[in-house]
DNA sequence: AAATTCTCCTGAAGGC
DNA sequence: TGCCTTCAGGAGAATT
């Protein structure tokens, strides 16, 4: 369930306790997530020292003396900063070893992703071909408006591609259509230049007042109950079928769009 | 080329 | 209480 709010918040969350550090080792009690976990990093990561920890879209880079680790929360997956002889649990997959820290992945489903990079993290066949961050000046109505041209495709599934913008998850999308009043499955080509002005700054809105929020209710990356999980008390259609639409009081309506639940309001969104 | 479908996995929820 | 089925979901890969 991360999406960019919690991934921002996740990144910043640890990057207190890793910069500077040096690793001493990896453990790995199961490598078999979405892609295997390189056993080569047993090697390759002792001695390095952690430079910087950034986020591209929904990867996190641990951007190290020489390489990179890649990580993905897939839909499931959480970091924390434990004390390194903490006994693991259910689903802690792996730890990097800090002296008397470790950062530990958990991760019950196992949709995320733990990779290894000696060149540009941002050359790499996963990242290279990704579209432009929602919150930077690059993404705006105009972008949308052209990338849209000639699009049959539903507006929801175009925002939710990750070659047009990235970090637009299920839930910030059926968030940012309520707001800017567009119906999820309204065709990309069918929306005006001025609607999809609205559209850009609903989604940088909500993904900014998300990660705001995260700071706020999420800063503990040290305890297993730092986590809130996503940014639930903000959401105003998601997850409320049935319940009265917070503008006008019409049921929220569920539909599947792009084999993913849609929430949004008939009366208010068009 | 663009759009849709499939796939990985586990826990929660619902049915009986 | 407990077992079985269904479903959700990120996003790359495969297919149409």
């Amino acid at each position: 369930m991360p999406e960019l709010p919690e991934v921002e918040t996740t990144r910043s969350g640890i990057e207190p306790h890793l910069l500077g550090k040096t690793i001493q080792g990896i453990v790995i009690r199961q490598p078999r997530l979405r892609w295997p976990i390189p056993q080569s990093l047993k090697q390759c990561l002792p001695g390095q020292q952690v430079l910087a920890v950034e986020r591209r879209a929904k990867y996190l880079f641990l951007r190290l003396t020489q390489g990179t680790v890649i990580i993905h929360l897939g839909m499931s997956g959480s970091l924390r900063v434990l004390p390194a002889k903490s006994q693991p649990g259910k689903h802690d997959h792996v730890d990097l070893i800090f002296g008397k820290q470790c950062l530990r992945l958990h991760d019950p489903r196992r949709f995320g992703a733990l990779l290894w990079t000696v060149v540009d993290p941002n050359k790499h066949k996963l990242i290279q071909h990704l579209g432009p961050e929602p919150l930077s000046s690059k993404f705006d109505g105009h972008y949308l408006y052209h990338l849209s041209c000639n699009r049959r495709i539903a507006i929801k599934n175009l925002i939710m591609d990750s070659k047009a913008v990235v970090g637009v998850g299920n839930i910030y999308a059926s968030e940012s259509l309520f707001r800017a009043g567009i119906h999820p499955a309204r065709q990309s080509n069918r929306i005006a230049l001025k609607r999809y002005m609205l559209l850009a700054d609903k989604i940088k809105q909500v993904l900014q007042e998300a990660i705001i929020q995260g700071g706020t209710t999420l800063k503990d990356f040290q305890h297993e109950d730092g986590s809130a999980g996503y940014f639930a008390q903000k959401l105003q259609v998601y997850g409320r079928e049935n319940a009265p639409c917070l503008h006008c009081e019409h049921p929220i309506m569920r539909r599947v769009i792009g084999q993913r639940s849609s929430f949004y309001c008939p009366n208010c969104q068009h």
